[in-house]
DNA sequence: ATCATCGAAAATGTCGATATTATTTTCCGA
DNA sequence: TCGGAAAATAATATCGACATTTTCGATGAT
């Protein structure tokens, strides 16, 4: 009964129906991994070209990513991609914090026998990915999150969550996506989160995830900054 | 050097450059007001007739819509106005009381001279305009919210707190437009929350915004069960 | 009389072409 | 030689037409 195409991301991206769909998720991914770099010019020929579709396709996926913030529109001069800044990345990491505590206690406050078994089965698909070195590990990971949350009987919260993490995501591919979980362990701070939450108690499975979250980020800011990118 | 075109919705609607960015305000200004009707077909011929414009323009209007949550997309069946729910409208609320309240201090933190100048200008053009009747007053009521926050210098969180107000007017429109603004005393409210935002208290400042926020909700939530809307 | 299936009508999604607007290059004058 | 205006180039935004899919209604069989 899901009538939102564009739910959270985390659909089966193999067939999708429509031109529009497949260029939304194709850019989404092009922009999120940072094949296509941040504040990139978007010529709509050139990505005609390179997806092999029409140019209304195209620029409704822009319009779509555009609301999404991967995307500015100038007013008569085309698309760009959105440009990085560590004030952004500090501003996402900020907001992500205060929506996804606000999300996690909902879940666990509406703790169900499906839920927990959601969150047990997404972490440990995930972890399955990394220790295999998969290649849909980020996918995963990205779903063992919104699992967490995705309890929260809130549809618009669980968007900008979904939204925030897309964002957040990207400069992580920045930095080099492989390097950050080689050298943290990051193992046990995903189970610490996971064991809390099952157990019900919110108070730790929010400081764990909002420590978590802290902890990247402190990390991802050091890595950027060598990297001269903002 | 604002790049950004639909930027929180506070631009001159008078003059749009391009027929998207007319359409969309239109179309948007449609479904808040409940002119167009919760739940309601969107088809591209009618729009295409009814705002003189090609379906081009309708189409992308209609996908950057769909991320602002006013339009939801059938994949293959076209576009409709998002439905209302007491559940949906009491997220909204929930949520701009969580991220305004962040927003809020975070405004009062970077105090200016030329902000407090822009709230008493915002509050002084609302204030004037309710008073003699003005057409305007509910653009002003939003200038007015919004100038409060525009000083947190958090460019998503203002996005988002402008997404969620739009969301959350569309129900007081649906409630009747005058009549709420008759039967309470909301001018003495906005007085505090102005005045408090100024004299830099942060913390009445915000407990002023989330009662008038809540006072509001009660209220609407009220005369909604009447209308049997939900 | 009810239900399923088939067909007609309508609406969507997509494409190619065109006009309008921005950008670059060139050329002329100071 | 440098600055600025004007033409040439490129890219965007918009339109109209077409193909595909959905929806609605009618027909016919059980």
């Amino acid at each position: 009964m899901d009538l939102h195409p564009s739910n959270l991301g985390l659909e089966p991206l193999g067939a999708e129906s429509s031109a529009t769909q497949r260029a939304y998720q194709a850019l989404r991914k092009l922009i999120v991994t940072g094949d296509i770099k941040p504040g990139a010019k978007l010529k709509i020929e050139g990505l005609r070209k390179r997806l092999q579709t029409g140019a209304s396709p195209i620029r409704e996926a822009l319009s779509l990513l555009t609301s999404d913030n991967l995307v500015e529109r100038m007013d008569q001069r085309g698309f760009r991609a959105s440009p990085t800044s560590q004030q952004n990345f500090e501003e996402i990491l900020m907001l992500r914090c205060e929506l996804e505590n606000i999300a996690l206690r909902q879940s666990i406050a509406n703790q169900t026998q499906e839920w927990e078994e959601s969150v047990v089965l997404s972490h440990h698909r995930m972890v399955r990915s990394h220790s295999s070195g998969g290649e849909d590990f980020e996918d995963l990971h990205k779903a063992f999150h919104m699992a967490l949350l995705l309890n929260c009987e809130g549809p618009v919260l669980l968007k900008f969550c979904s939204q925030l993490y897309d964002l957040n995501i990207r400069y992580r591919y920045l930095a080099g996506s492989a390097m950050n979980y080689k050298r943290r362990d990051v193992s046990s701070e995903h189970k610490n989160i996971m064991e809390s939450a099952i157990a019900g108690d919110a108070d730790a499975a929010c400081e764990h995830l909002l420590d978590h979250y802290r902890k990247t980020g402190a990390f991802l800011v050091g890595v950027l900054d060598e990297a001269k990118l903002a």
